[in-house]
RNA sequence: GUACCCAUAGUUUAAUGGUAAAACUUCUCUUUGUGGAGGAGAAAAUGAGAGUUCGAUUCUCUCUGGGUACCCCA
């Protein structure tokens, strides 16, 4: 070894900015969040699939737009040694319908129903509820135009809500049409902003350029009012666009789901079109943050290469459902499973104790032990501090005589049994509490 | 990317241009093989780097991170 000291440098790391731990004692939430997706996603008929983080980074310029904030600025993007142009994924869609296309999911009975669960990455300043890497749980049903499965969806988005102590929420819905309508307004629009150009802030000023739609939901207070007087898409709906929204609004009557008509939701993503939706928590004041979003599109598989497929998802933010949560002080049951604390006493016990715990695990007991300690008081300590109902005291005369001691940790009343018989006598013990 | 605010032990909070204080937490001890209370003790911090200064945790700047609003979105 160098006994010359190294310059110190002192540095501290820290989690990259907007990237953050999930510390065990919110693992609870996102146990419960995951565990309540697992289930109900089983009752409405989703498969789980999984796709890398990484994908080819023309994927999300092609499928997500290359004018969009997330591809244009939020994109974690990378080349790799030999040269592939790489991104984490910003969004899930379209590395599943990728998926979809690769793997000949299309030859599945449709609609093709999935979902997936994961970390998600954008580039952007972090704040409250948003951060660089997010969870998301995105569902998607693949290959059909049914309007009741925009609806369903919408519903499955209620069902986990509420499973999880959610109420509260609000559907914002809109229609953008599809390539036959969409263009017509588009120009409509444009030809409103041009002749109030003026008027506008700078950024409107580049969206009349590239993404004209996005005028509409500018949230400075000028353009806000030029917004209210500005053409709304649902009245330049074609026919077939115009039926398809009505039927997805009278199935959510008819599943009574709160929504809000909101003629100026857009949402930032190309691929849309006709039903596009979020949802927000119906909070008195402050800012909005959608939980979830989504809507139809109908014309991203063809886009990547695929046949003509229209489909329909959404995707929730988990981490802002569990900021949520907690905002609104729901508590989480964590089923607290009896805790058999297993103390020993010298080499023999501890020896003895390595088989006992094997024995106690197999009989489905939840046990701990702190073999580093040796001394009782300091493990019954231990003991105490993790809660444990019964404490199981293994001592060298014990060892020697086949026995064990089974301390009630609440009372402090104990009784020696044979070592032989202590599974059954825990379990008889942890019946009469 | 823009704007404003913030940064002291693991956590929560003090104080100061001149040795950084406490509570909670953690650990040890409190004599025999029995936890919780009490007592005694220990560990543990000025985010990083420059500048001003005899001396900076304190003043200034930069960076990093956090909060909030915008942008955008889950």
């Amino acid at each position: 070894m160098p006994t010359k000291s190294q310059p110190k440098i002192k540095r501290s790391f820290q989690t990259a900015k907007g990237m953050r731990d999930i510390l065990p004692e919110d693992q609870a939430y996102w146990e419960k969040i995951r565990k309540v997706i697992r289930n109900l996603t089983r009752t409405y008929g989703f498969k789980r699939i999984d796709t890398p983080i990484l994908e080819d980074k023309d994927l999300f310029v092609k499928g997500i737009g290359a004018y969009t904030d997330i591809v244009e600025k939020e994109m974690y993007t990378l080349r790799t040694k030999g040269g592939e142009k790489l991104a984490l994924r910003p969004e899930f869609t379209p590395a599943i319908m990728r998926a979809y296309l690769e793997n000949g999911l299309s030859s599945l009975p449709h609609p093709v129903m999935l979902y997936s669960l994961g970390p998600i990455f954008r580039y952007e300043r972090a704040q409250k509820g948003r951060y660089r890497q997010s969870y998301q749980a995105n569902f998607e049903i693949i290959g059909e135009n049914d309007p009741i499965l925009d609806a369903k969806l919408i519903q499955l988005f209620f069902s986990i809500s509420k499973e999880i102590g959610l109420k509260e929420i609000i559907t914002q819905i809109n229609s953008i049409g599809c390539s036959r309508c969409r263009p017509a307004y588009r120009r409509k629009v444009v030809s409103f902003y041009r002749s109030r150009k003026k008027q506008l802030c700078v950024d409107c000023q580049r969206r009349l350029q590239q993404n004209p739609l996005r005028l509409l939901d500018c949230k400075e207070s000028k353009c806000m009012q030029i917004a209210a007087q500005a053409p709304q898409t649902i009245d330049y709906l074609c026919e077939d666009c115009n039926g398809h929204f009505k039927n997805v609004l009278e199935y959510l009557d008819e599943l009574e789901i709160p929504y809000i008509l909101n003629p100026y939701l857009v949402r930032g993503l190309d691929y849309y079109t006709k039903t596009v939706f979020e949802f927000w928590p119906e909070e008195e004041e402050g800012r909005q943050i959608a939980l979830g979003g989504g809507g139809r599109y109908d014309n991203l598989i063809k886009l990547l290469g695929g046949k003509d497929t229209p489909s329909v998802g959404f995707a929730m933010g988990l981490d802002r459902m569990i900021n949520l949560m907690k905002a609104r002080e729901i508590k989480v049951a964590s089923k607290n499973r009896p805790l058999i604390f297993l103390v020993q006493l010298g080499e023999l016990s501890k020896k003895r104790s390595l088989g006992l715990f094997e024995e106690l695990r197999r009989a489905g007991l939840e046990t701990a032990s702190s073999f580093s300690r040796d001394t009782i008081k300091s493990q019954l300590r231990i003991a105490n501090k993790r809660q444990a109902r019964l404490a199981l005291i293994l001592g060298q005369k014990e060892a020697l005589d086949e026995t064990i001691i089974i301390r009630d940790m609440v009372s402090g009343s104990q009784e020696v049994v044979p070592l032989a018989k202590v599974v059954k006598e825990v379990k008889k013990r942890l019946k009469n509490n």
